[in-house]
DNA sequence: GTGAGAATAT
DNA sequence: CATATTCTCA
């Protein structure tokens, strides 16, 4: 009803005069819209307990709360979400991710990690790679590979079949939205980075009475994170405003700045938060995350949804009109946050209401209490407008891949890959990909990225070995001096410290080129037999590789020459020295994908060709080892292509002197 | 349903 | 570090 009440300017309203002063806040922050940002999934403690949430979990919980909201509703530990399958359903239940795939004894318990941790930590622990860099300050060999081996990591991502879908759908409504909507974050100004979501919810400072503002800067007083307590709404709306803004603006692509906000001083910790994918002039500075724009909006449903239940819990204990208002509130926010994406204030505020209202509809429908169907409505109408932004964002920025699935033909088994690759990011990743489970990857970003004139390749979610968060990686030529930075970044894996929700690691792809340095970095270590997977990972240098990604490789690798000494010894048919990546299922999509002629080709596409030779390669000498080590088991390779598919599988002469001579020209 | 690649556990 | 097991995906 009287929404001024609640409002900060005005006189003290008894009815909100909670038990836990930090709902007022938490409202009004939903209120006011603010609700999108990052920030907002963080619940301050009081207020957690008030909802009857254990500190904890409240916080951690989030992530699993979008996994709840996911179709996989794997997630479905989080307590008391029961709103957000009401939201998720409205939403166009295409939020969840398919396949994610979490540390399974980590989710099953919340984690016991008692502050309230920033939503944005737990998340992109991507992010964090760039703190873990110094944790693992990856010896990367100074000296760079090859420049197409250096290549980041390639990772995987897990597909998302309905979300693609409903994007799709979707794309076409929204592209005008989101058009504007990037547009107006354009310009808006970066602020900092998510980090300073736990600012928000542990304390803000006060500040003048902030009042939403869609496109424009954010009020100063977000810039500065004080670890005060919220003394104010207007603080935290600003704060939250703040990432909200942060985070639409990465969503946009336009922001990497955002990210790059870890440069507050006052940010305390590492602040970037590496959401946005590219930033057109930062980007060789720091590689940025691109992975969990859509995440993070997940979460935020997930939050909303979470919210409108723990109201109308609260309103049920406390009183009626408090969850009337709560409804109230709930349908203001969901209309303030579609106007923040939305500058068409008109337009977008009619179709706002429709949404909600049919949100709503559906909600009151299936029987929900008021408040709660309400609360629900709103964030699932909330949530869509936030698919359809970054759908409609993907749609904009159409991308070609230039390692699509079909355009890999050397190796059939990584064009499948990236081919999915290709089809969910719509981007052009570098060869390699990481894949990171449970997270999303609009194509938002990464169109973003391409329209930002990006050369071809993207930068890639680093997985810093482990990384999760993936870095992204810079592009080629940014590469080799980023090389080893990213590798840092790479490491964006939740390494445990204090996220128990740490994210897996992201899924290296090894590709071709990789594979190639593989194999050229164990013969100089001493050989199969006797090369260490640590000794082989800093040979390869490679950004973002992981010890534990080189010993399984080996492991395989390993196996995989044995396996091939057994064939032969029995008589059968040899398979190709490295069958290594793409042998058995490849192989009839190699043939079906690419004549054999075209191998070459492929080859030269191959990235290594592709990229700058790097300078100072060392071991060159080396490499002409592995080389001839590799000539010696050529006639296997001739057995293998009886197979069909030994051309994939071995690396084509071609590949090794295109290889080789990038690499020596470097040199 | 199977097999392979990669991550993770032991 | 090596090996075994688990997960996903094609």
């Amino acid at each position: 009803m009287q929404v001024d009440g609640i409002l900060p300017s005005g006189p003290p309203d008894p009815f909100w005069e909670h038990p836990v002063p930090e709902l007022d806040s938490f409202l009004n922050s939903i209120l006011t819209g603010d609700a999108i940002s990052l920030e907002a999934c963080l619940v301050p403690p009081p207020l957690a307990a008030s909802f009857g949430l254990s500190t904890d979990s409240s916080l951690s919980s989030f992530p699993r709360a979008a996994a709840a909201f996911g179709a996989a509703g794997s997630g479905g530990a989080v307590p008391g979400l029961g709103g957000g399958t009401s939201a998720r359903g409205a939403g166009g239940g295409s939020g969840g991710q398919q396949h994610v795939r979490r540390p399974q004894p980590q989710h099953a318990q919340p984690p016991t990690t008692a502050g309230a941790q920033p939503l944005a930590q737990a998340l992109p622990q991507a992010a964090t790679a760039a703190t873990t860099a110094g944790r693992e300050s990856v010896p990367l060999v100074p000296q760079m590979p090859p420049a197409g081996d250096e290549l980041p990591v390639p990772l995987t991502v897990p597909s998302m079949q309905q979300q693609q879908q409903q994007q799709q759908q979707q794309r076409q409504q929204a592209g005008a939205q989101a058009q504007q909507q990037q547009q107006q974050q354009a310009g808006a100004r970066p602020v900092r980075g998510m980090r300073g979501q736990a600012a928000a919810a542990a304390g803000i400072k006060e500040e003048p009475s902030g009042q939403p503002q869609a496109a424009g800067g954010l009020p100063p007083a977000l810039q500065q994170g004080s670890g005060m307590p919220p003394t104010s709404f207007s603080g935290l709306l600003a704060e939250q405003q703040a990432a909200a803004t942060a985070a639409l603006v990465a969503a946009a692509g336009g922001a990497g700045a955002a990210a790059r906000a870890g440069a507050t001083p006052g940010g305390g910790g590492t602040s970037d938060r590496p959401y946005s994918s590219q930033d057109p002039q930062q980007q060789d500075a720091v590689p940025h995350l691109r992975y969990d724009f859509a995440q993070a909006q997940q979460d935020q449903a997930a939050m909303v949804a979470q919210f409108a239940q723990h109201q109308q819990q609260q309103a049920a204990a406390a009183a009626m009109y408090a969850q009337q208002q709560a409804y109230q509130q709930q349908q203001q926010a969901a209309a303030a946050a579609y106007q923040q994406q939305q500058a068409a204030a008109a337009a977008a505020f009619q179709q706002q209401a429709q949404q909600a209202q049919q949100t709503q509809g559906g909600g009151a429908a299936a029987g929900g209490g008021g408040g709660a169907a309400a609360g629900a409505a709103s964030a699932a109408a909330f949530y869509q407008r936030q698919q359809q932004a970054a759908a409609a964002a993907a749609a904009y920025a159409p991308f070609q891949n230039p390692y699509a699935a079909g355009n890999w033909p050397m190796y059939p088994q990584y064009g499948g890959q990236y081919g999915q690759f290709g089809g969910q990011y719509g981007g052009g990743y570098f060869p390699y990909s990481m894949q990171y489970p449970g997270m999303q990857f609009p194509g938002v970003q990464q169109g973003a990225a391409a329209g930002a004139g990006v050369a071809g390749l993207l930068p890639l979610p680093t997985p810093g070995g482990s990384n999760i968060g993936g870095s992204i990686m810079p592009s080629p030529k940014q590469q080799q001096q980023q090389h080893q930075e990213v590798v840092q970044q790479s490491d964006g894996v939740a390494h445990g410290d204090d996220d128990p929700c740490a994210i897996k690691k992201a899924r290296l792809i090894w590709t071709p080129a990789l594979h190639r340095r593989f194999l050229e970095s164990v013969e100089r270590v001493g050989g199969v037999d006797r090369a260490l997977p640590k000794a082989v990972m800093k040979e390869m240098g490679v950004a973002g590789l992981t010890r534990e990604n080189v010993a399984s490789h080996l492991q395989k690798h390993r196996m995989r020459l044995k396996k091939e000494e057994e064939e032969e010894g029995a008589g059968g048919v040899p398979s190709g020295h490295h069958a290594a990546p793409g042998s058995g299922r490849a192989a009839p999509r190699a043939r079906h994908d690419m004549p054999a002629e075209d191998h070459a080709a492929a080859d030269a596409e191959m990235p290594d060709a592709q990229q700058p030779a790097v300078a100072g390669q060392p071991g060159k000498e080396d490499l002409s080892a592995a080389a001839a080590e590799r000539r010696s088991r050529r006639p296997r390779r001739a057995a293998a292509a009886a197979n069909g598919y030994a051309a994939a599988l071995m690396p084509a002469p071609s590949e090794l002197s295109d290889g080789r001579t990038a690499e020596e020209a470097a040199a």
